[in-house]
RNA sequence: GCCGGGAUGGCGGAAUUGGUAGACGCAGAGGACUUAAAAUCCUCCGGAGCUUAGCUCCUCGCGGGUUCAAGUCCCGCUCCCGGUACCA
């Protein structure tokens, strides 16, 4: 390693230098435009290994280059320290979660200092410090007060092994999100957010990040909220005034509806029954599906069941009586949890009606055949079918809207129909479920409530903000959090009445502490706001957001949620949190990605001791582009590694020409030959990187700096000050094209070549167009598009010259015989084809 | 099923608007330096064929099409990855 570059001292150096100097503490100079890049910040489960790097590589390269384009860059990073890891690990190692996470913080803060990313450290925030967590309980209280947030008894996702409920967005294939265990339902009062209220907002939002965000994650936020436009129907229950509504997304096939099917969860399931003589069958039908488990139930193939109540509905267009049912497949959380069923037109009613023999009416058909002469057995044709008929077509057996086209005027006819009758109207519905942020963890904000005998659910005032997570408490492995058991922490006085009062016990979910994260950098120390005013205003939206996919519907989807409920109260000016997103792909090793659960992780540390932090970021950038998966290879840094000795062995050769330097002439003229190839290569590279860095092409901007590195290492440059010049200015622009991927290296160079002031605030390079000009280019000679030849022309020479060239070139009129042109193109300054 | 994204050498990946496919790097082969090794430097490196200083043909998942010209545009498939799903 002796001929290597000391990079350990080097690296050691700037990086306690920047500490010292404070200098990346954000500054907001008048007269330059702000910069907010940020990273997702990390949770604090441990050292970082190369995976992690990848996003603060790419986000430290992007905020390097604005700070050197002269922005006032905001770049901070903190903590998501509250969650589930800290307990478990606590309850293995008999430590405390608060202990436990505290200490992976201080290790993480110096592999991130070790790593030189541009971080403010003054602006550092942690979710579980209670100078953090009074906001979110603030903005928890403005929720409440808003009725935004709202305590409610249902069916929730209970994941045991975690003892903990879970929101929709957490269960993964039925999964818990974090443990990967089975998800149950299980009845609980809790308390959840009205992000449903927003769902119309969120939705349309997308349409303004369309410039910035990727379109999968767009895509995947818009299936998420799952918007369908249709009606809702209202069916008497016969000899009852009973009514039961239905959502329909198909109001145009309610003539052909035979059944209808209600949730085994449906409030008015078991009151149907009653008298029919059905009550043993659907009461056993009922309390054996609730038993099921998700998969069991809903997954893949599972099978359609239902039982018959005995009891009749009574179809609003036509006065029909149609079968109340009640169905496995029916979903209490969507629409109402009563569906008529269709069956000629839905192929999951189809396979109901044919299991239990309900009849099946077509009643839409096809153009085609319309066009036929007989539509009058197509019930029977049904009853042979394997599988209903979805699409559009022409309406019959439907009285009088018998002959419309069901999508053009069918189904706003119908609809109009029922309206004018008080039978049902348009409706709107969501998938989108509401949140529900009760955990019963420990380790989490408490949720400023308390309960009183008297006054009911009150909510803690805000100068009594925060309600602090007592730290000083038992902690084992008993089940519940141990909050939960505190008398200490449970017993209060009520604010409102002074009487004796119980605090809420649950926590918050963590991700409600992200949701908002981005907006206390920009005032971190403060305490009389969640952030001042001047700073939201002055900072906000984040101009550029980095971070993985997976937080795609999860962290982006709610904090785009608190971002709206924030401007709606007047905090926030904007609707928006994040105007641009880069989602960096994962690191992959052996097939999986990198991580502390599936042991491939690859020691961060380790790489840093044998290459270096500048050499292990460049090549995490330089191996793929970042939105794509990456593959890491212990190889692959090799070369990045080798790359840096070859910069720092040509420039320590050339440091005496470089430190001459001397003022360049304009352009290329006067220079010597191989001066000018070097500087236009220098110019070209500028060029590129400038382009590339701008699409965060990061893995192209660096090879075209290989590239540059390669040309200008092979050049042997003469001794006149010329020369000397272009060499100064080579050297100079690689450190400044650089300097954004390897920063200390580029440092300690930059001082070396005894260049006044610091490179982290010199402007990035540009080219300059008088430096780019070529003095021959070369032309590509087709014949019927096939490379046939080549030759050098000056850059400017007609098209004619060119046909003439061509056509004169020795292999051309080899090719070609005596089979005389039959057309030739011209493609000035590239390429002549000529078609024979 | 539906919605996104993708498929280029042994490998990671390049190829701004259709215009020289394989930049840059890894791995590999040969050589220089060295007592030797490491480090470094130089050369070669998609495939096949031939009358082998060279030349020809093939090659960007498969099959068609548009065009003077297609990795790039259009149509039809195959496979892989991600998301999502009894959502009425």
């Amino acid at each position: 390693m002796s001929s290597h570059y000391d990079f350990k001292s080097i690296e050691a150096k700037w990086r306690d230098k920047w500490i010292k100097d404070k200098t990346f503490k954000v500054s907001t100079r008048p007269g330059q435009k702000k910069f907010y890049l940020l990273e997702m910040f990390p949770y604090p489960s441990g050292k970082l290994h190369v995976g992690h790097l990848r996003n603060y590589a790419i986000g430290d390269a992007i905020a390097r280059r604005k700070r050197m384009d002269g922005f006032n860059v905001l770049h901070p990073i903190g903590w998501d320290s509250f969650g589930m890891p800290a307990e478990n690990a606590a309850i293995q190692n008999k430590t405390h979660p608060h202990k436990w996470t505290v200490g992976n913080i201080d290790e993480m803060r110096n592999q991130f200092v070790k790593m030189g990313i541009s971080y403010d450290w003054e602006r550092e925030v942690a979710t579980s410090h209670p100078g953090y967590y009074k906001w979110t309980q603030w903005i928890f209280a403005r929720m409440f007060d808003e009725g935004v947030a709202y305590r409610k008894k249902s069916f929730v996702n209970w994941c045991a092994p975690c003892g903990t409920v879970l929101a929709n967005e957490q269960v993964i294939d039925g999964n818990c999100w974090r443990c990967d265990n089975q998800v149950v339902q299980q009845e609980r009062e809790g308390w959840f957010l009205a992000i449903t209220k927003y769902a119309d907002d969120l939705l349309n939002g997308l349409k303004e990040l369309a410039e910035g965000w990727p379109e999968r994650v767009l895509t995947m936020q818009e299936n998420w909220i799952g918007k369908s436009i249709g009606a809702e129907v209202e069916f008497t229950v016969d000899g009852s005034s009973e009514k039961l509504t239905v959502f329909t997304t198909r109001p145009d096939t309610l003539f052909g509806a035979t059944f209808m099917a209600l949730a085994p969860e449906h409030p008015m399931a078991r009151q149907l029954v009653g008298g029919t003589g059905q009550e043993p069958e659907v009461t056993a039908f009922i309390n054996e599906t609730l038993n099921q488990d998700s998969t069991e139930r809903s997954g893949e193939g599972a099978e359609k069941k239902g039982v018959f109540t005995g009891r009749y509905a009574v179809n609003p267009m036509n006065g029909e009586k149609i079968p109340i049912w009640i169905a496995n497949f029916v979903l209490i959380e969507y629409g109402s949890g009563a569906i008529m069923s269709v069956p000629a037109h839905d192929q999951r009613d189809f396979e109901f009606a044919k299991k239990y023999g309900i009849d099946i009416r077509a009643v839409i058909v096809t153009e085609e055949q319309m066009d036929g002469e007989s539509t009058s057995n197509l019930i029977e044709d049904y009853a042979i079918l394997k599988e209903a008929y979805s699409g559009d077509g022409i309406m019959v057996n439907s009285g009088q809207f018998s002959g419309l086209h069901n999508r053009r005027e069918g189904i706003e006819k119908v609809a109009e129909y029922l309206k004018e009758k008080g039978l049902g109207k348009k409706t709107v519905n969501y998938r989108l479920r509401d949140w529900g942020v009760s955990r019963q963890r420990y380790w989490g904000s408490p949720i400023p409530i308390v309960f009183c005998d008297k006054c009911g659910v009150v909510r803690v005032p805000d100068d009594q903000l925060p309600v602090i997570l007592p730290t000083e408490i038992e902690f084992n492995e008993s089940s519940g959090s141990p909050i939960a058991r505190s008398d200490a922490f449970i017993k209060t006085e009520c604010p409102k009445c002074g009487g004796p009062a119980r605090r809420e016990t649950d926590t918050m979910d963590t991700f409600m502490c992200s949701s908002w994260y981005f907006n206390r950098y920009t005032s971190a120390r403060n305490d009389t706001a969640m952030a001042a005013k001047e700073d939201l205003d002055y900072w906000m939206p984040v101009d550029q957001y980095v971070g993985g996919i997976e937080h795609a519907i999860l962290h982006l989807l709610y904090s785009r949620f608190f971002t709206r409920f924030l401007h709606d109260i007047g905090i926030a000016g904007f609707q928006e949190p994040f105007k641009r997103l880069l989602t960096q792909g994962m690191v992959i090793k052996e097939g999986a990605k990198m991580s502390k659960s599936k042991g491939n992780v690859v020691s961060l540390d380790v790489m840093s001791d044998r290459y270096g932090t500048d050499a292990t970021r460049l090549f995490i950038l330089f191996a793929a582009p970042p939105e794509r998966d990456l593959e890491w290879s212990d190889a692959g840094i090799e070369g990045s590694f080798r790359f840096m000795g070859r910069v720092s062995r040509w420039m320590e050769g050339q440091m005496g020409a470089i430190k001459r330097g001397g003022e360049a002439p304009a352009g290329l003229d006067g220079l010597p030959r191989e001066a000018a190839d070097v500087r236009r290569a220098v110019h070209k590279t500028i060029n590129k990187v400038n382009y590339d860095m701008d699409r965060f092409g990061f893995n192209t901007a660096i090879a075209a700096v290989m590239e540059l590195m390669n040309t200008i290492g092979a050049a042997r440059l003469a001794d006149d000050p010329a020369s000397t010049a272009v060499t100064a200015e080579a050297a100079e622009s690689l450190l400044l094209m650089l300097a954004p991927f390897t920063p200390h290296f580029c440092a300690e160079m930059w001082e070396r070549m005894e260049k006044p002031g610091s490179i982290v605030d010199h402007p990035f390079p540009t080219a300059d167009p008088a430096c780019m000009v070529e003095d021959s280019i070369e032309i590509v000679v087709q014949i019927n598009g096939k490379l046939r030849g080549k030759f050098s022309v000056p850059p400017g020479a007609s098209k004619e010259e060119l046909e003439k060239l061509a056509l004169a070139n020795e292999k051309v009129t080899a090719h070609m015989g005596d089979k005389p042109p039959r057309k030739v193109i011209v493609v000035p300054g590239k390429l002549v084809n000529i078609v024979v």
